[in-house]
DNA sequence: TAAATTTGTATCGTGCACGATTTAATTTTG
DNA sequence: CAAAATTAAATCGTGCACGATACAAATTTA
């Protein structure tokens, strides 16, 4: 039977799969001093870089839906990194604004990119590979959520 | 603030996120079709290259701790895709069988890697520019994983 | 060979992901 | 305007991931 494409190796799926996994395995040491899993370190990220926005807005930039956003922030308000407020303009939105805390955990995550990026950088990986890379998963990702929006 | 660096188009880590997830749903209906999840479907190419391996290998393979891999194989054993067997010659071992639901699976998994080969392939996306993706991901797997083991 | 260590698997608890459904508020339409 | 449709969140159920722990079988070591 014509099965090479079955073969585990041959999957373009199964190493994005991994890479993903162990990436996120690469963050926790630096996210565990923080306190933070890596979902929780994105929603800061995009609250970092754009405050008082809502669930809707930080599950466009996300890619998450309500059904995960929403326990994720709300473990995230127990932990008073944030605080949820509904909209007085349209009471079926949820604004989240950064607390002291949430606001100050910044300093602690600016030197984490760096980290990360010398954990992949080695003899066998470059920098222009790692941007390279970025780059075109971007624009995966960019085409894959068009397409899965539209249809 | 020299915080350019934590802004979520910057980071190398989300768009691997972000497409994994993508490229999971990409598969979800065809693997829906044969009754599959994503990880499901792993340890089935898994078996289909190499039946009759102990969970140990399979969780080698696609880099799953049992904690992850033992409920996940139960549930294929209830689904009657697999038989689970203590080894003989080593009881604490435990060696995983297709079923012959499970080795006839396979000839409906046959198409799958071609179907998403063509949701993956655009004007903006080559087959080269795939191959590639894939070399450098198996590379970064490689390494990465071998970093998490030594440390 | 008995004690200590290693190895292979399983279990527990927590936190995502995500399809499906629900609820309430707003907007559109007849 | 009232009914229908749309939109924003939340909830529910299932299935991963994974750190921590447990446990029994096998191996190593004293």
């Amino acid at each position: 039977m014509d099965d090479e494409q079955l073969k585990l190796n041959n999957q373009i799926c199964f190493p994005i799969y991994s890479v993903s996994r162990l990436i996120t395995k690469a963050y926790k040491p630096f996210l565990e001093e923080m306190g933070l899993t890596y979902p929780q370190y994105l929603v800061l990220l995009v609250l970092w870089e754009n405050d008082n926005i809502s669930m809707n807005k930080i599950g466009e930039k996300l890619l998450l839906n309500t059904n995960t956003l929403s326990p994720l922030v709300k473990r995230m308000e127990k932990m008073e990194l944030l605080r949820r407020k509904r909209s007085e303009k349209d009471e079926r939105s949820v604004f989240i604004q950064l607390t002291e805390k949430g606001k100050e955990l910044k300093n602690k995550a600016v030197p984490i990119p760096e980290k990360l990026l010398n954990t992949l950088l080695t003899e066998d990986v470059s920098l222009t590979e790692i941007m390279l890379l970025k780059d075109t998963l971007n624009k995966w990702s960019d085409i894959l959520s068009e397409k899965q929006n539209d249809k």
